[in-house]
RNA sequence: GGUCCUGUAGCUCAAUUGGAUAGAGCAACUGCCUUCUAAGCAGUAGGUUUCAGGUUCGAGUCCUGACAGGAUCACCA
């Protein structure tokens, strides 16, 4: 039993005993107690008033003194108007970390027995990847790293947006103005090359609706009249036909874009179980209107388009089959969901995508669940909010688009020159500087896209925003650096510090007390960070965690500590905070070193 | 216009899901390296939580209504 619980089972014996009352433990709760105020737990007694029948204060000192006498772990309390605050002795605080370092493994909890498919990245096959991807990848990795850590069995997907007319346009513009360019001719990234033509395509394509415009065709006319456009959607046609020469260049570009697309996320340090490909999905979803149909589910218009009726959810009707019988977008979603399902008999689903598709998701999952989906109650829009630049959002066409791959160079670049500016590499080898530089500049990047609340929309300042100090990855990473120093120099000397070195140990300082408080929250928070899809309370932790130990780094001498199995309790805290940093923030997708 | 999301220190974000005197970081200022890494620690200053009502022992948090920003409302994806 934890010590969390143990205090509460007592606190319910305390109302069955004093007042006759009796209360479920889940319904009671526990805060950490205020910095302020003496004790690590308050109980907050104004719910209960009505079952006590005394004042807040007459109450809450009813239950401490029963607390007191009856459990092992109060020590003292004291009373704030209706906060009854908890002190907790040195003891079970010793107890709660050795209970911490005898786990065989941190931050992982027991299989549940249950199967989760998260859904990220889903890139389009015609651009390189942005900083709003960066964001996706980042949450989606670590969101699945978190769930896997609180015992789901994962599965990482990545539903590639590889066909399309935005995909023909590149194709076109490749067409005309490509002369046989290719990644090594060229020295671009596979990526970057197509996406190059996209560009090219829109130029070339604006100019021609000003020609045709200056002929006096209306703009709306001119737009579906372009050249270009007319011969991007006949290569969707012939596409869509199977025809060799299109098909073949649609696989030359697409295989350049995934050479690139693979090296960035090897960089990015993200990965994939399974990829689903648009080009093998799209089609599919079809039967699944049927099945609507004579589930009466989805109902016909006369011209022959299927419909769902969700006014009395609060949605509209919306169109799930267009009237010529092919598909829209929700049609392949509703395909691509139970061809998920199939593949790996999931309980839960979450799709990271941006907040823009919230009604397309509330739509789709509406739908799965009117139409008896066992996996419809475990599907999750993991909505995140748009990142946008000071000069406001971004926008492809007019230039205002963060590069991924410039992005990461440049920070990577930044925390180079920082780190040399501090003098901080000698002894290092170049190889060893370089790896240093990588782990730095990524892990602030990431930090920075992690740590904001994921459904909130966030100011990306590429000049300010990311910092070396304060709340920042590198912050952290500093902090385990520190204590590796520590670790290295304890081995050097032959120091122990297994619970056994520390047996004798009897008191403990508050700053220690402390480290141990907050240590022993990781597993809550870990939980708590799945329960609620979100990184950003792990980085939250991490951050105060860090602090804390700092805090404790400063206050306390290790090394210079006399008395040994002080010294050795010491640096076994140390070293749980280090386990526990590199193992949080490996869950963030973030690495920590051992020397900075 | 309908629907949804957001609004907290100059800036970027927290606030244990309704609890105490709303906390961190950055920027500014003051101390601390002859001791284990100063990418650190301690401190000062900075707030009518956009506004107006309401619910109750208690509201940044819940409800109503304004205001501001964003998203969305295609037989596009």
């Amino acid at each position: 039993m934890s010590l969390e619980q143990g205090i509460l089972s007592s606190i319910q014996q305390a109302f069955a005993e004093l007042f006759n009352h009796e209360v479920v433990v889940e319904n009671l709760q526990l805060q950490p107690t205020r910095k302020e105020f003496e004790g690590s737990y308050t109980f907050v007694v104004f719910p209960y008033l009505k079952v006590t029948k005394l004042n807040p204060e007459a109450s809450a000192k009813a239950i401490g003194d029963y607390l007191v006498n009856a459990s092992e772990a109060v020590s003292a309390y004291n009373v704030v108007k209706g906060f009854l605050n908890l002190v907790v002795n040195q003891a079970s605080w010793l107890d709660i970390f050795q209970g911490l370092m005898s786990k065989p493994q941190i931050g992982q909890l027991p299989a549940n027995g249950k199967k989760v498919m998260v859904e990220y990245s889903s890139p389009n096959t015609n651009k390189p990847l942005h900083l709003g991807h960066l964001r996706n990848n980042f949450l989606g990795y670590s969101v699945a790293e978190i769930m896997k850590a609180t015992g789901y069995e994962v599965i990482k997907a990545n539903l590639v947006n590889d066909r399309g007319i935005h995909i023909c346009k590149s194709m076109v513009a490749y067409k005309h103005l490509g002369n046989g360019e290719t990644p090594s001719s060229s020295g671009l990234k596979g990526d970057h090359l197509a996406g190059k033509y996209y560009v090219l395509f829109d130029k070339t394509y604006k100019t021609q609706i000003s020609e045709l415009v200056a002929q006096g065709i209306s703009e709306e006319d001119a737009k579906k009249s372009a050249p270009w456009m007319l011969e991007a959607q006949e290569m969707l046609r012939l596409w869509e036909s199977g025809d060799e020469e299109i098909v073949g260049l649609w696989k030359l570009m697409n295989g350049w874009v995934y050479e690139g697309f693979d090296a960035t996320y090897q960089k990015m340090g993200v990965n994939f179980d399974k990829f689903y490909y648009e080009s093998d999905t799209y089609l599919l979803g079809k039967d699944i209107v049927e099945e609507g149909l004579s589930k009466g589910v989805f109902f016909k218009k006369e011209n022959g388009s299927v419909w769902v009726d969700l006014t009395d959810e609060g949605l509209d009707e919306k169109l799930v089959l267009r009237a010529d019988g092919t598909s829209v977008y929700i049609t392949q979603d509703m395909g691509t969901a139970d061809l998920k399902y199939h593949d790996f008999q999931i309980d839960k689903s979450v799709y990271v995508v941006g907040n823009e598709q919230d009604y397309h998701f509330d739509v789709l999952f509406k739908i799965m669940r009117k139409l008896g989906r066992s996996y419809g109650e475990g599907l999750y829009h993991l909505s995140y909010g748009m990142v946008d630049l000071p000069t406001g959002k971004m926008k492809s066409r007019e230039g205002t688009v963060v590069d991924a791959d410039d992005l990461i160079q440049e920070m990577i670049d930044t925390a180079e020159s920082h780190t040399k500016e501090l003098g901080k590499i000698d002894g290092f080898t170049e190889g060893q500087a370089a790896e240093l530089y990588e782990i730095l500049g990524l892990g602030a990047l990431k930090y920075f896209l992690l740590k904001v609340d994921p459904k909130k929309r966030m100011l990306f300042n590429p000049q300010e925003s990311i910092e070396f100090q304060g709340n920042t990855g590198p912050f952290i990473q500093y902090s385990h650096a520190r204590i590796a120093s520590i670790l290295r120099k304890a081995a050097q000397i032959g120091v122990s510090y297994t619970p056994e070195a520390f047996a004798d140990l009897t008191g403990i300082q508050d700053a220690e007390r402390d480290l141990i408080i907050i240590l022993h929250d990781f597993e809550k928070k870990l939980t708590q960070a799945a329960e609620d899809y979100s990184p950003a309370i792990l980085a939250q932790y991490l951050f105060d965690l860090a602090k804390e130990y700092n805090r404790f780094y400063a206050e306390l001498p290790i090394f210079n500590e006399q008395e040994k199995f002080i010294q050795s309790f010491r640096i076994a805290l140390s070293f749980q905070t280090a386990q526990t940093i590199k193992r949080g923030m490996e869950l963030l997708g973030i690495k920590v070193p051992d020397r900075m």
